[in-house]
DNA sequence: TTTAAATAGTACTATTGCGGTCCTAATTAT
DNA sequence: ATAATTAGGACCGCAATAGTACTATTTAAA
C-alpha cells in the first residue's frame, strides 16, 4: 500500500528522539524506556543507522549512539534508506529485475522517473522538521502541486513535437 | 522498500494499454494476450479497477471493459488507491492505527503530512504521461526540488516563531 | 587487572501479507 | 436456449518481514 516497513517508522521514531538531545550520548536502554519500543527491535534499527553513518557508536561501558550529524542535515530519505536499501516505487524498476512481462511492458522508464520524484520529495524533509510538527494544512502543498503541474504541461510539450 | 505493490504495477500496465484505445471494449482475454499478464491475476485487477470507477465493465456475451474517462484524467494516484485501497506512508498514519508505542509518538501527524505530499505528487501525474515516455533526466526533477527547498524555509520560519 | 556495560554481527523463528488460482452466480448478446 | 463474459468470493502457498536470541568484541571504570 505505498507504505514504509514498520521498522522504518520505528527508525525514524529513535532519529527524532535522538535529535531533541543532539550532543548526548544515549544506549539502548534508554531509547527503548523513551520510546516504548521492544529492546531487541531498538537495538537492531540502532544498528543500521550506524552502519549508513547516520550515528556515531560509542561502544563499551557507558557507550550508545549519538547523532552524526546536525538533525537539520538529515533526510526522511536517507533514514529510509539506511534501513530498507535502495528505494524504488516498482519492483521492476529496480536494474536487477525478471519481471515475467517485461518485454512487452512500456512503463518501467517512467516508473523509474516517478521514483526519483518522490524520493526527491522525501530528501527535502529534513529530521528537524520532523521533531516540530508540520502544519497540516500548510501552504507547501499547494506550492507543490502547483510546481508539478507547471512541469507537467511543460513536459506534456516536449511529448507532442 | 517504499514500494507499491506488484498487482498495482500491473494495473497501470493494463490502464496504459487500454489507454491506446480509449474508445474500444476490451475483454479480459485480449488483454492477457497483450500485457503477458496472466489471465486470473488480469481479472483481478479488472474488476478493482471497475469498483473504483476507472473502468466501465460491460457484462454478457461482447463484454468487457472500457475507460470511464480520458487518459489525461486519470491520475497515477487514483489507480493505486483503487487496487490498494487508501494510502497511508505508515502503518501507524492510518486512522485506525493501533500502534504500541502510539501514546509516546511524537512523529505521527508529520507522517501524514508527508503521505499528502507524495499522494499530491503522484495525483498530478496523468495516465497520459505513462504511455507516452517521460524525459528521464527532465527539468521538472529541478524544479520541483527548488520549490520544496523553497517551501522548507518558509516552514522552517513558521516554526521558529 | 578484573569486571561490567555496551555494541557488532549473525542466525533463527513465527507470522503476516500478498500473489496467484479457482469456483459459482449473475448478466447479456446472439 | 446457449454461449460468453463479468461479479464476487473463497482459498492456498510462498516469501518477506518483524521480532528474538545468542556470541564475540570493545571499552570504561572499579
Ligand atoms: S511491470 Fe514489470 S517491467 Fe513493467
Ligand atoms: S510509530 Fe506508530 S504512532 Fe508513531
Amino acid at each position: 500500500m505505498l507504505k514504509i516497513s514498520r521498522i522504518t517508522d520505528y527508525a525514524t521514531v529513535v532519529m527524532a528522539y535522538l535529535a531533541q538531545n543532539p550532543v548526548d550520548i544515549h544506549n539502548a536502554k534508554d531509547i527503548t524506556t523513551h520510546t516504548h519500543i521492544a529492546l531487541p527491535t531498538v537495538s537492531k534499527i540502532l544498528k543500521l543507522l550506524a552502519k549508513a553513518e547516520l550515528l556515531i557508536s560509542h561502544r563499551g561501558a557507558n557507550g550508545g549512539y549519538s547523532l552524526a550529524i546536525e538533525p537539520k542535515k538529515i533526510s526522511i530519505a536517507s533514514i529510509i534508506k539506511a534501513i530498507e536499501g535502495d528505494v524504488g516505487l516498482t519492483e521492476c524498476a529496480h536494474t536487477d529485475s525478471h519481471c515475467q512481462i517485461e518485454a512487452s511492458c512500456s512503463i518501467r522508464g517512467n516508473w523509474r522517473v516517478i521514483s526519483q520524484i518522490v524520493l526527491n520529495a522525501l530528501e527535502d524533509i529534513s529530521l528537524l522538521e520532523m521533531v516540530s510538527p508540520m502544519s497540516t494544512q500548510s501552504v507547501s502543498v499547494d506550492k507543490l502541486k502547483q510546481a508539478l503541474s507547471e512541469m507537467n504541461t511543460e513536459q506534456q510539450g516536449l511529448q507532442d513535437e
